[in-house]
DNA sequence: ATTTGCCGAAATTAGCTTTGCATAAAGCT
């Protein structure tokens, strides 16, 4: 899991990079920052630990100056050198939160036309056409790009993404148990595994709510924390997160616990059936007919109550759970355990941060049989991807490697992969022969992510179609939050890798969750395979695997519709067969 | 700004796509 403090130094070091993009420093200082932001977000030590230890420049692209700045950061919560910058090119990243607009639009918008906030832009578009056709370089794709950036921003919610969430979460949880609450489970819509985060909701066990709150309001990270009724918190966090705590009992747990955590459709249809066996779900608790409350320390007697089987929290969405054959599809549903490999993992062959060696061991760590090396091919040149004579290279290392294992009596087994890029006309970034000679070939999109909606469909389609690509990787390629989805025609795309039998993936990593859990259900209603894939960058990712499977349950995929809960040798038999 | 290599200075990640212009630059990842 990554680091909150350490995540908060990178985004500071990624604001400096951006700002002296705008300004067009030297590109090498640029690049020396951001490097600097991936190390520490890559990090799985807190750096207040290395600094403490006077480990700082152990952290690869740390030097002198920038140890100077983690220290001021982590000493001051600030960066001065920041704050100039900032001060000195006011409204650069503010616009640079829409997506689509970089250092250098940002930068030609503030300093060519004094546009410095959201609401400045919107006017300076509302200008229209004849406006920005007096503006040099300000090309009309170029205003449309920043009008479509624009919409998607003002979509955006203020939500946190899943991944962010989670990480929020856990820095809370210490946080809580050091205030002395003996437990503390998520509720809501993070327990849930939505896509995105509201407020964050949770249940924890403390004698009394007024003495919880008087305790966290001395932590740093806690900004405000009150009681807002009986048995509840309400804690605004210095991030400008708002948290909802319900404190309980352990007597009175399970009640509260479903309560907490939804949704609100899901409720009504518990309600429903409660009411029928003569029980009331309420904020404080199950009560009987006669009114008298009864304490529930375990969610599954509600659903018991309820003459349901229990309802997974992932799944508590108040549409299908209801449906009379509910039990068999609970039973079918594909879950954690039953992955038995990863499909998708980046090592530092390409832009990953490990080598081969240890992806591979954290992947027999985790219990895994087998795991695809994917690393990038060449197209992605920032990615230091992979040409056909590397990836041949990397080839021979992994069959000496497999021998090895196999040798030593571990179990987990490696295939040869590679991400190769769909390129903007469709044509793979590597020629057939290196892509037959791989055990698995999965094609993503990585350019080219704002052509119109059937220059992709048709892209996508041809890709499908060269019979070399065995996964579609991250197939909408959207960044929640950051990047929209790609465009394409859905029902033509699902159809032609059914038939072609190329598998869709379930990008596990939170930012993506791609495809997410609406476009798998869409694509399920076409008979589509599923990879769930980590596209594991360092070996902590291999955690990330959860994301993708409650993704994949809350569209009901059953495991045989998911190619990697297949045993090593029946995968193998599947990529054979597609490859007819 | 950092690393490498060597003690001060050079090298550092690179190709794809689009656009505007007609061969090259900017932006993106």
């Amino acid at each position: 899991m990554p680091v909150l403090t350490n995540l908060r130094v990178a985004r500071v070091f990624e604001q400096v990079a951006d700002l002296l993009e705008a300004r067009g420093e030297s590109p090498f200082k640029i690049q020396a920052y951001r490097r600097v932001a991936r190390s520490l977000e890559r990090l799985e030590e807190d750096i207040h630990l290395l600094d403490a230890e006077g480990r700082l420049t152990d952290i690869p692209g740390v030097g002198k100056e920038i140890e100077k700045k983690i220290r001021e950061i982590l000493r001051t919560g600030k960066l001065g050198y920041l704050e100039r910058l900032k001060a000195e090119l006011p409204g650069v990243l503010t616009l640079m939160e829409i997506p689509g607009v970089g250092p250098k639009t940002a930068y030609r918008l503030t300093t060519e036309l004094g546009i410095r906030t959201i609401e400045d832009l919107e006017a300076a578009l509302a200008k229209g056409d004849e406006f920005w056709a007096r503006v040099p370089r300000f090309t009309p794709h170029l205003v449309d790009n920043i009008r479509r950036g624009l919409e998607a921003y003002r979509r955006r919610s203020p939500r946190l993404p899943l991944g962010q969430a989670t990480i929020f979460f856990e820095e809370l949880r210490h946080t809580l148990v050091r205030a002395g609450v003996s437990r503390v489970e998520p509720a809501g819509s993070l327990r849930r595994y939505e896509e995105t985060v509201g407020d964050l909701d949770l249940v924890v066990v403390f004698p009394n709510a007024e003495d919880l709150a008087r305790r966290l309001t001395g932590s740093p990270e806690v900004e405000l924390a009150e009681t807002a009724g009986p048995g509840w918190v309400r804690v605004r966090l210095a991030s400008g997160l708002s948290v909802d705590v319900y404190v309980v009992d352990e007597a009175g747990f399970g009640a509260a616990w479903v309560w907490a955590t939804g949704n609100r459709d899901h409720l009504e249809g518990l309600q429903a059936r409660l009411g029928a066996a003569g029980y009331t779900l309420t904020e404080h608790g199950l009560v009987g007919l006669d009114g008298i409350p009864l304490p529930v320390a375990e969610e599954g007697v509600i659903y018991e109550l309820a003459g349901l089987p229990y309802i997974p929290p992932e799944v508590r969405g108040g549409r299908d759970e209801f449906a009379p054959d509910v039990a068999r599809r609970l039973a079918e549903l594909v879950g954690l355990t039953d992955i038995r490999g990863d499909l998708q993992s980046h090592t530092d062959w390409s832009d990953g941060s490990a080598p081969l060696e240890v992806m591979v061991q954290a992947a027999a760590e985790r219990g895994l049989e087998y795991l695809a090396i994917s690393d990038h091919s060449a197209g992605r040149g920032n990615a230091r991807g992979l040409d056909v004579g590397r990836l041949a290279a990397q080839r021979e290392v992994i069959a000496a490697l497999n021998e090895e294992l196999d040798r030593r009596g571990i179990r987990v087994r490696v295939l040869a992969g590679i991400e190769v890029d769909i390129r903007a006309d469709g044509h793979l970034d590597l020629p057939a022969e290196a892509l037959k000679a791989l055990d698995v070939v999965v094609g993503s999109l990585h350019t080219a992510l704002t052509q119109s909606r059937d220059r992709v469909t048709e892209r996508l389609l041809r890709a499908i179609r060269t019979g070399l690509v065995d996964i579609l990787g991250h197939p909408t390629a959207r960044l929640i939050g950051t990047r929209e989805p790609v465009d394409f025609d859905r029902e033509a795309v699902f159809r032609a890798a059914v038939e072609a039998g190329v598998a869709l993936e379930i990008n596990a990593n939170p930012e993506r969750l791609d495809l997410n859990a609406e476009d798998i259900r869409r694509a399920r209603e076409f008979g589509a395979q599923f990879a769930i894939n980590t596209d594991a960058h360092y070996p902590s990712n291999f955690d990330l695997m959860k994301f993708g499977v409650m993704t994949a349950r809350k569209a009901w995929v059953r495991r045989d519709e998911v190619i990697n809960t297949r045993p090593l040798a029946e995968l193998r038999e599947w990529l054979r067969r597609r490859r007819r």
